[in-house]
DNA sequence: TATTGTTATACTCTATAACTATA
DNA sequence: TATAGTTATAGAGTATAACAATA
């Protein structure tokens, strides 16, 4: 009952709450780019996934969902999907040079504000490079089942 | 682009990857219980919001939302919706004995698969149990302005 | 026969606004 | 006039199934 006590779910709870609040203030840090799209650009750019289904994996976003997405991206000119030879059902995402610019300028305020945010999560800045390493690496290991479908990566 | 270098995002997308996870286990875990109803249960017993509106503060739930959940677990027989004498709009949640005992057997369950993701995490028992103190604490903190009506609880 | 991506459809979740009853 | 909760409606997000092209 009291403030420094933890029940079962409070795990969740934090994990679920800091997500809001980085959600927040990547809408009020990112102008036209969504954070989805954003992820999308971001994914392309730093692991180049083989595909449509590899890039949807690494985001938990359905194929259908991407597929609609990727419309988008295609319409606002900042993506492009071209084929690959070794196998025509697929498609390869690249970034376009209005693309790679959108990100780049994304990039720059997420940054802070993830600075930001580690800083009030308590880390400090070498806290905080350590605290995402971490995560990120967690994330990666195969107890975690949601990233099992990653290593196609 | 190599395995361990993290790009602006990153932080964002291991806490979303970390919570996709987390929703997983928690389905496969916890059988005639959805995560939401769970967490609108666990913060009555835990927390006792002083109405339907704090609550919704606490999940990060609109209150329009929570009017339809709270329909079912009345409608389950898990809660009850009583009359606060001292403002006649508002209604204060409480638990019924069979959200009591759905509460605690669900709470086994989610505290097992907790323990087991935050070992995942990399951290063992007592690590765990601090982090999620830290996590708690630190998302209570004034700077994460997600939580700021919080306060009213 | 299985897989990649697309399309169509429906379903869930969530937000907006309007309404009531209180304050 | 403002607030707690409810209701109605619409919108976004997401999942399921069926389809085409290719493996």
């Amino acid at each position: 009952m009291s403030e420094d006590t933890h029940a079962p779910g409070d795990f969740g709870w934090a994990v679920a709450t800091i997500l809001r609040e980085y959600q927040l203030r990547f809408e009020e840090a990112v102008d036209c780019l969504g954070i989805r799209p954003f992820q999308v650009l971001s994914t392309v750019a730093h692991r180049d996934p083989a595909n449509q289904q590899a890039l949807g994996f690494h985001l938990g976003i359905d194929r259908t969902v991407l597929t609609y997405l990727l419309d988008r991206l295609v319409a606002d000119g900042l993506v492009e999907r071209v084929p690959i030879p070794t196998d025509r059902r697929a498609r390869r995402i690249i970034l376009t040079d209005a693309g790679r610019d959108a990100l780049t300028r994304a990039e720059s305020r997420v940054a802070a504000f993830e600075a930001d945010m580690l800083a009030s999560l308590g880390a400090d800045a070498a806290q905080a490079a350590a605290l995402v390493q971490e995560l990120a690496a967690a994330v990666r290991r195969p107890g975690l089942r949601a990233c099992e479908a990653m290593e196609e990566l």
